[in-house]
DNA sequence: AAGGGAATGTAAAGCTTGTGTAAATGCACC
DNA sequence: GGTGCATTTACACAAGCTTTACATTCCCTT
């Protein structure tokens, strides 16, 4: 297993050179950022932390809106600190989508356990460690770049399309209901004479059968979508 | 998507009540344990909670000798909670595996947020259930695609046939009333004179022939149809 | 053995509903 | 205000479930 990398994203100067030597003897590795931006513009780099810190108070971009940003695009595990322990803030965050809070002051040992739990927990998930390329018949999908290209075209695709490509993919062979797609791509429960979904797919159609004719999305009526591997 | 199943460990019987019936409205099932033994069976059980909620004083089995033998098999996701807000408790808790700890008494929503956090967390990770295919003599059924295939070529069937061919291959050898596959696959009873079940058959049977001479689906006159595997 | 009625097989028509997609709208970002 | 993308609206279409209609088969009765 190799090091875990951490972002931390606060302005404290002083705390965040007590908590990188703090936890870098744990064996994780950390980069730092002391504004919003900063940290926004290194979360989404490619350098693929394993988890996030991320303050509430920030200059340039608040810590809210840092993590509203980032989770258009990645799901990155993201543990919120804050100078107010208020309860609102807490479920503000919470609801935005961070994955655990914690009021400053805190036991830097909490801290470290909060961070341990967060990290097995993510380990669980496949392709956290490697995110190898994906290839089925003459589609590539390289999550790295977050980009697709099909008969060695590049195809130029949305986020969206992206994850909905990619989550078809990796279920290749099985049906994928709309309800997940939903959940798992955008995030919310499907709604009903919501067609979004099917926009989405009528667009990846669309931009993947300009290089390659088979079908390869196959729609199951009243059940979901189906990506099928061309024998 | 289906409910989020909870398992609720707490011997206050009070809290219990209150949990659930704030929890309920908001789309969670709720299974109540007001004891370790019975919390940790339940939690081994092949109900497939999505996430547990676990007290720390417990009766017969406290919540941390719960977590740690739940732990040896299972990997649920569980958020602690206590009345004593101790940090070397909840230091403790996250040590031994927990995912989140809340410390008594806790604002609601709070706790909510935090529920809703984990599980679009762990909504993450891809399908767990592993659908066995069913293979009866040159006919393969996939559940996990909705697919059938017969001597190797994809037979294309619409949902409907799907379920019967599925429910009369699983009790394969048996009779299988029209009240029956009525009830079971389209979720209504049967009407007099309705004629759509031996429609559904008799195209199955039409697209099952295409790739297999040999009868499968028999009829009983008066009783029902049966699948037969040839010997 | 023959006739008749009831259950079944199935083609075709009817009807409901999900889906494909163009276009309009909304929304955030620049 | 323009661009890019997500979502909503609108409508036509097609899939597939059900009904109808008639042919056929199977028993049961005589």
């Amino acid at each position: 297993m190799s090091a875990k990398k951490l972002l931390l994203i606060d302005d404290d100067l002083e705390l965040t050179e007590l908590l990188k030597e703090y936890l870098s003897p744990q064996g994780y590795e950390i980069d730092v950022a002391h504004d919003g931006e900063a940290g926004l513009s290194l979360a989404t780099s490619n350098k693929h932390y394993d988890l996030i810190l991320l303050d509430v108070m920030l200059p340039k971009l608040d810590g809210f809106e840092v993590l509203r940003k980032l989770r258009t695009s990645h799901q990155t595990p993201v543990l919120m600190l804050t100078a107010k322990g208020d309860d609102y803030d807490k479920i503000f965050g919470l609801e935005m989508g961070a994955d655990d809070y914690l009021a400053k002051p805190f036991n830097h040992r909490e801290l470290s356990a909060r961070i341990k739990a967060l990290v097995r927990r993510m380990a669980l998930l496949p392709n956290s460690s490697v995110k190898q390329n994906l290839t089925l018949g003459n589609v590539e999908l390289s999550p790295s770049a977050q980009q697709v290209s099909c008969a060695n075209n590049i195809v130029e695709l949305t986020g969206t399309e992206y994850s909905i490509l990619h989550l078809l993919m990796v279920n290749q062979g099985s049906l994928v209901s709309k309800e997940d797609i939903s959940e798992k791509v955008l995030g919310k429960k499907l709604a009903a004479f919501d067609r979004s979904i099917d926009m989405h797919v009528s667009n990846l159609r669309k931009k993947l059968a300009a290089f390659s004719p088979e079908e390869k999305i196959k729609t199951h009526r009243g059940a979901g979508y189906l990506y099928v591997v061309p024998a």
